[in-house]
DNA sequence: CAAGCATATATGCACTGAGCATATATGCAC
DNA sequence: GTGCATATATGCTCAGTGCATATATGCTTG
């Protein structure tokens, strides 16, 4: 049944047709105008579209991770990632920020495609696929949130990839939570993706507030790499870096002398 | 306009037939199991999917990606990326790799998920949302395709993103072609992503044949990146990489000295 | 055949950033 | 004040990079 999914394109599956390329315009002609009147998307067996969200923070030199109890079958009352399903009129990135906003509650955040999950199989109810996000956000905002929370342990080093466990501790210490359906695929793409950019784009500051210490940044990229950095390097690395300014100002109510305040520019060109 | 595809139900209605793939998840309780028999996950309207994939290969100093001649409406007769609808019962990769073999005629071929492409609008037929991959191939093989192919000019230095300019050198000089859709936005996306992993993984292989000389991996690394690279360094770098082997022969057939011929070799542990 | 040419390949040197050690500064607890 | 924990500054070594120079090896040309 090869012509019920070409729709739309060419039906003899020659590859070496080459029509006399005629000028192109965007306005549709009434030739084109009477095909799409015609055409029916419709026609032929279409998968559902959700949207999940991982919504990361950095506190106390680990990773969390916001989740959701899942009030409906499948896996019912079991942790999740945040998600929904595509509104027709939406956009991915819209959708997915109505979705943190309901079930998490965050209003304004940093927000990145990460990868789109469709194995068949994946989603008992059907033929799901799901259009993972990225979300970053400091550790005070994430803590304001009512959502269940999770701490990641990567089980792998550097960016080998693979599923990570998450562990809620009001539960004390035991075993890592069962996540529904391919979450803990997701998270651990989640956790390579964002392994992989640190170092190259400025995305580690999105999990800090307006105003930092070093120390609180070198934290971040402990935790996200899941491994201790050189501390004199690394200021050096940041300070050259040219996304850090200077406030003036220092960190109070601690017990050793206060470091200096920085805040996040974005660099200008480069 | 929204209406025509807000025809909820569907006619085929093949949703059934792949329920008992669930390997991930555990066995469905009665409760459960009630619950998904009477759940229509069509019950909302649902986008269709398809898969485009951006086939590229380095030639001459240039980066050059194949291409497809739609023969229907809309964008008839205009080059677009090859593509398709992921059919219900494939993953993503298996479409990927049905529409590369069907428009191109690879067979086996270096192959990634790159983005997901979801702008309400971008297709006039209604709601299309497209999972774009990437391909890689060498230019010999690249060669023997029959398809149309477009040289890529990258008008952002770095990893600045945005559409990029396709050229049919056949037609001689002249102005870049319209592609349809928003598939430059597509190939600006496949160029970044591909800029952004080739200093970090070894991806750039896969756009060279088995046995190749440095300087041929000198012209990949530069026509991805748009800039020439030093050479000193350059080869010390992929010496000291681990992911060469020399062969022990030489290339043949040229009018200055030739250079060795290196095989590619899996790093074994990092 | 010898000279010339284009490229490959090898080596040395200066510069830069990273890792490391050491010294000084600044808050709090006692 | 003393002790302590941390921040901050500086100097050293080492590895990688950019650059220059020297040699090697094929072909072309006279």
């Amino acid at each position: 049944m090869l012509s019920a999914y070409m729709l739309g394109e060419e039906k003899g599956g020659g590859m070496g047709k080459q029509k006399s390329k005629t000028k192109k315009t965007k306005a549709p002609s009434a030739d084109e105008a009477a095909f799409l009147a015609g055409h029916r998307l419709d026609a032929f067996p279409r998968p559902s579209v959700a949207v999940d969200v991982v919504i990361l923070t950095v506190r106390a030199a680990a990773l969390f991770v916001c989740l959701h109890e899942r009030s409906d079958h499948p896996a019912k009352e079991q942790l999740a990632l945040p998600g929904g399903f595509m509104r027709i009129e939406e956009s991915l990135d819209e959708a997915a920020r109505r979705i943190v906003k309901e079930k998490a509650g965050f209003d304004d955040i940093f927000l990145e495609q990460l990868y789109t999950f469709a194995d068949p199989g994946r989603d008992p109810r059907g033929r799901v696929i799901t259009v993972a996000h990225v979300a970053l956000i400091e550790a005070a905002r994430f803590d304001a949130s009512p959502c269940p929370k999770g701490r990641i342990e990567v089980p792998w080093p550097g960016e080998t990839g693979g599923p990570v466990d998450v562990f809620v501790d009001s539960d004390g210490p035991h075993s890592p939570i069962e996540l529904a359906f391919d979450h803990r695929d997701i998270l651990g793409t989640a956790v390579r993706r964002l392994r992989g950019k640190l170092d190259y784009t400025p995305i580690g500051f999105q999990l800090l507030p307006a105003e930092f210490t070093l120390r609180a940044l070198q934290d971040v990229h402990e935790a996200v790499r899941g491994e201790q950095v050189n501390k004199d390097s690394f200021r050096r690395r940041m300070l050259a870096s040219g996304h850090l300014e200077a406030t003036g100002s220092h960190e109070r109510d601690v017990t050793w002398r206060p470091a200096e305040l920085y805040r996040f520019i974005r660099r200008s060109a480069v």
